[in-house]
DNA sequence: CCCTTGCTTGGAGTGCGCTCCAAGGTTCTA
DNA sequence: TAGAACCTTGGAGCGCACTCCAAGCAAGGG
């Protein structure tokens, strides 16, 4: 029942295991979370999934019979995506496009694998800026141990 | 005729060699600059540079005769060092307590480097993230390539 | 029945890091 | 000496990603 885009989109639920921003596990076999339960599986606000909703970024979350939210695993595991696209810097307005294409269906595959791409090359270049940056650290703080214990002796 | 905390700031000259953001390697043997030209060097709007200072987070800045800001190469030191600090995504905030703990001198000396520590340890998890993030887009990505060429046969 | 806890909504507010504006003075080139 | 390009200031404004608020509904316990 589900086209190949939306299994594309279901997190391939064997991802790489890292455990989540604020812990606990979701209990196995339960397909309904309210939104307090979310917010202690994802570390994000109640406030926060809400808007997150509110601007396009969820596919259309369950509702119980008085209107209460009530998650899936799949809204769980497009979260834990949205979580890490979040950690890479991606704006909140391209993953909103992305869920979009998600929502247009097979026809946009292309374009998101691209998408993907270019966000594996910006953090690829982050990663190696941040590298960059903790040579000089590093530099710095071995120069601040040498002055420390032998006064001056500049430029290393 | 500097203290050894001056020293410690003066941006170790010979550091990591990367190049500067927006091009433009400083011309040898000159010790002013205009605003304009540090923009060029540092790819920071004048905006900002005037910001920075507003808000305390530049050494005092000599001015010209009619009091336009003319900056040294130690200021340029210091904005490439406030330049790697601002990648690893420290706050602005911080960066003004590590300038003040420059101005105040040596005894501030031990701080600073539990500062620059502190920020190592943070990029050092900032890419563990990141390359944790680069593995689920990798993974990901080769899914969408094998559906691409070969439709559905879910869960990798 | 009341009280607490948890959920709902649209819209307003917050903090950060810039970014820009108006009005005026300075410097350079011709 | 003109004109363009550049510099100065304090303060207001902006975009992003939340974050909170008020007012109200629903369910469960004592």
């Amino acid at each position: 029942m589900e086209t190949t885009a939306a299994a594309a989109e279901a997190g391939t639920r064997t991802s790489v295991c890292s455990s989540p921003p604020a812990g606990h596990r979701r209990p196995a076999g339960q397909d309904k979370y309210t939104i307090s339960e979310v917010v202690a599986f994802t570390g994000l606000t109640a406030h926060t999934l809400r808007w997150y909703e509110r601007i396009g970024l969820m596919p259309h979350i369950d509702r119980s019979h008085t209107g209460q939210r009530r998650y899936s695993n799949r809204d769980l595991d497009w979260l834990d995506l949205v979580g890490k696209l979040r950690l890479t810097g991606m704006p909140v307005a391209d993953m909103v496009r992305y869920a979009e294409m998600v929502r247009e269906g097979d026809h946009t595959y292309q374009e998101r694998c691209e998408l993907l791409e270019a966000t594996r090359r910006d953090v690829r270049a982050r990663i190696a800026e941040l590298q960059d940056t903790l040579a000089v650290l590093d530099h710095k703080i071995s120069f601040y141990g040498d002055a420390g214990r032998a006064p001056a002796s500049e430029r290393s």
